[in-house]
DNA sequence: CCGCATTGTAATCGTTTTGTAACCAAAGAG
DNA sequence: CTCTTTGGTTACAAAACGATTACAATGCGG
């Protein structure tokens, strides 16, 4: 979709396992770039940086742990979460020894593995901890950040305060003096009366080009809400 | 990793298990604070601030889940491993929903658990690792040096730290309050409010002259990150 | 002390964002 | 239906903000 998502590397040699975590991870919203050995992930590495990688054990020449000790001495230091069959302790040790944050042995619940993922960004610091969401509409505040459906929004300062300030009070009635005080501040003298007008109507316009999401809407003589 | 005065806090109603993980967790050497119930916990985290908690899904009277919930809305940030005998995946979900950073089911190997609080500390803590490496950039923080895809590149010691606090915290929107804190520091009275873009500059002339890479990123009206 | 690198400050430029004003469209009251 | 009121739309001006440059102040090694 977008490079704005959260990008995630796999490195898994069984191309129909590989398969089956591209579309897992990319149906919950991950970039997911895939690769069959560890040939080309050092280059990629150099390029890009993913917020995540999951590799298999089990990887034709290397060693999937060898690799990741490998990496972490070069200094990379990539959140990573073991894959595997091997199912002994001696194995899951050697996987953190390597640097690994987290291990999971196959047959695993793919909904298991999609919430240590989230578990394991969340406190890497790649997702951020307050989300506002409200309808398909995602917001992150620290970040000043809004996707809907998925797709990243570029929205201004402004913008952002005003929207978050709705979505916080959802279906209610906010008068112009609330929208005011709130977005602009209780100091304001001589306020226009349409500069709100005009601020709603750039909003809406980033969010809804096409007019027929209905996000917000006007109260006539109070102000507006978000429904 | 020196595990000398790490301190984990426990919260276990059955007073044997508790007990055994005190004396793997003390053998371990962590400095362990064991409580049967949540009473006394909210209280505890205000005075002390462990680096870890190992929490039981059954308590008496609260959720373990709830409880940690409870604690994330309240800020606290501090990494939870949850320890249930509850295996069930909704029980999990729940887990992980409720901000935990890992989860084990009971029976577990106490081995186990030791190298799921490393990996857990290692992410979490100020690794104070020598090497840091992103995308093609190699930080080398003790002797001051920079290498971009091999090149050594010369950097001053504010152009070094700031490229620095970028790297410790990639794909995050650091703020200018922020940077200034942490790079110039935080008592300096009568900040120039055009030093971070300055000082911005000249780091991006130098790690990236042709200006194609796009290293750090400004977020207007905030401040800047690495992408 | 001098010379050099480093860092802070100020001025200027260009872009983005935001405010203002004029005009248009829709809703409600009579 | 017409008039009034209020919101929508557009264009333009002002302000905010970051980039850039030049220059001054500072600090450090010789």
């Amino acid at each position: 979709m977008s490079k704005h998502l959260v990008e995630i590397v796999v490195i898994e040699d069984e191309e129909d396992i590989l398969e089956l975590l591209e579309y897992h991870l990319s149906k919950a919203g991950y970039a997911v770039t895939g690769f069959l050995s560890t040939d080309r992930v050092e280059q990629f590495l150099e390029e890009e940086s993913p917020a995540l990688m999951i590799v298999d054990r089990n990887l034709p020449g290397v060693e999937g742990s060898d690799f990741v000790a490998y990496l972490r001495e070069l200094g990379y230091s990539t959140p990573v979460i073991f894959l595997t069959a091997k199912d002994q302790e001696e194995d899951l040790v050697e996987g953190f020894r390597a640097g690994g944050d987290d291990y999971m042995t196959k047959p695993f619940s793919y909904k298991e593995l999609l919430m240590r993922i989230e578990a394991l960004l969340r406190r890497s610091g790649a997702l951020s901890n307050d989300k506002v969401k409200y309808r398909d509409m995602l917001l992150e505040p620290r970040q000043q950040r809004l996707t809907i459906a998925g797709t990243p929004i570029e929205l201004s300062r402004l913008e952002f305060k005003l929207l978050l300030t709705f979505v916080k009070n959802p279906k209610q009635v906010l008068d112009r003096d609330f929208l005011r005080d709130e977005v602009w501040g209780d100091n304001t003298p001589d306020f226009n009366e349409k500069t709100i007008n005009v601020a709603i109507n750039r909003l809406k316009k980033k969010i809804d080009p096409t007019g027929d999401k209905d996000y917000i809407v006007p109260v006539r003589g109070i102000g507006y809400k978000l429904s």
